[in-house]
RNA sequence: GCGCAGGUGGCGGAGCGGUCAAUCGCACUUGACUGUAAAUCAAGCGCCCUUGUGGCUACGCAGGUUCGAAUCCUGCCCUGCGCA
């Protein structure tokens, strides 16, 4: 029996996008979708309401996070993340395995980031030397790595991994995995991609409930025979559904999400870890995403950037001191409908906490609305008028 | 009027003879942010330019000592506190 159930309503013609149901034991999402993360059983800055009232039906937690704190025992005794956290709807929860590159890289400060984008070098070799940094250690068996709370060292394996995530009882769950470096060598990346196909294996080996759907993730980097490859392994295996994770070159991003949905079983969930960009966005679901959890929409709201149909905009710059208008003029978010641009222009100058929340409401909307209406548009076979017309305007304010 | 303390870049505040255009914090400006070590991070922040082991003007004002002064001396102006 499996634990949740993926019905297509609606393809794309001439490419590989769909419009279905997804539906968990804590309720249905309608496909593609954007899942908001919180991290730690919480999406920073907004409460469940305001998150729900933003549009968002499933949100996305963090294993490694909560396994150190209150500990996946506390989430369990509570009666799983959904009642925990009290959001009324699926959840689902990354394996830590992002940890394994993020806490590894120190990537803060040092422009190493998942997606590697034009112009960067792919040989920068004092990135690749600090790829093993203090805090992560990874072995055949596994990840052992210093908390970044208090130092202590902790060790996931896949099988572990899995343990916190029945604990943590979200809907959705993650095979354990390794996100490396975009400036990994080749034999680098088919070692690290040959390991996480056997924990793969293993963290479904390990899994024991039947009310959790268990995602495998392909991973291959910006490789296209390793991509294909870990397509149709992760394939052949018995998981519910797939995430994509690893890094990408921003520009082959789309050529690699064809290649490895054109493999993927159509008929199972497609879920791209960690990507966000409204551009990413549309060539995700034209290629066939079906959710895409993402920390951009928040973090840029708590850092003053707000997204907008006309483009990202910095609250924080003067020309909106006095700007006596919404955000987003046919934006119907709680934020945009009650306040001022000045007004929140002044928050983020005081440094009021309100402001960050008022900005996190309505990034959080927008993306969750963008894409509500791509689905939309996949609906009434307008996707590509509606892609072109709403890339066109903005990117009018996008270098 | 006398005594004491002090006047440094937008603000607070270091420096107390040379390596000072001046530590640091705030503010300000610009940039970044894609499975959250992120209400964070990076850069800039006297003026000028051909952007540099560059030029110029600067630490209340005016003089002086010294090879050299934000730093020492003299006078003046101003501020705070105390006493008349």
């Amino acid at each position: 029996m499996p634990a949740i159930e993926f019905k297509i309503e609606k393809k794309l013609k001439g490419a590989l996008g769909r419009a279905g149901v997804l539906t968990t034991p804590h309720g249905a999402v309608e496909t593609p979708a954007f899942v908001p993360v919180g991290t730690q059983a919480t999406v920073k800055a907004v409460s469940p309401e305001e998150l729900w009232e933003s549009g968002a039906k499933i949100v996305l937690a963090n294993t490694y996070h909560l396994y150190l704190q209150p500990g996946d025992a506390t989430v369990a005794k509570a009666g799983g993340l959904a009642k925990f956290m009290h959001f009324d709807g699926p959840t689902m929860t990354d394996s830590g395995g992002f940890q394994v590159f993020s806490l590894g890289f120190s990537e803060k400060g040092r422009g190493v980031t998942k997606v590697l984008k034009e112009g960067a070098s792919a040989d920068n070799n004092d990135a690749e030397e600090n790829a093993h940094a203090r805090l992560v250690r990874v072995d055949e068996d596994g990840a052992t790595f210093r908390s970044h709370r208090d130092g202590s060292e902790h060790r996931f394996t896949p099988a572990r991994s899995i343990a916190i995530q029945e604990n943590i009882g979200a809907d959705i769950i993650f095979a354990f995995d390794e996100c490396t470096s975009p400036f990994i060598t080749r034999e680098a990346m088919e070692q690290s991609l040959a390991r996480t196909h056997r924990w793969a294996r293993r963290s479904l080996e390990a899994k024991t409930r039947a009310d959790q759907a268990l995602f495998g993730i392909v991973q291959g980097g910006r490789y296209p025979d390793l991509r294909e490859a870990s397509a149709r392994y992760i394939a052949s295996l018995d998981f519910e559904g797939f995430g994509i994770g690893g890094s990408f070159d921003k520009d082959d991003m789309t050529n690699i999400l064809a290649l490895v949905n054109g493999i993927l079983p159509e008929e199972k969930p497609r879920h791209m870890l960690g990507i966000g960009e409204v551009g990413d966005i549309f060539e995700g679901i034209e290629r066939g995403v079906d959710l895409f959890d993402c920390v951009l929409p928040t973090r840029l709201a708590r850092n003053g950037t707000l997204l907008s149909s006309a483009g990202r905009f910095d609250i924080m710059k003067v020309e909106n001191k006095t700007k006596f208008e919404p955000m987003m003029e046919e934006c119907a978010c709680y934020a945009c409908a009650n306040y001022t641009t000045a007004y929140l222009h002044h928050l983020f100058k005081a440094n009021e906490i309100l402001g960050h929340r008022l900005a996190s409401i309505h990034n959080l909307h927008f993306m969750v609305h963008l894409v509500k209406n791509i689905r939309q548009s996949i609906m009434d076979g307008s996707f590509f008028e509606y892609k072109k017309e709403f890339l066109a305007s903005y990117a009018k304010n996008r270098a």
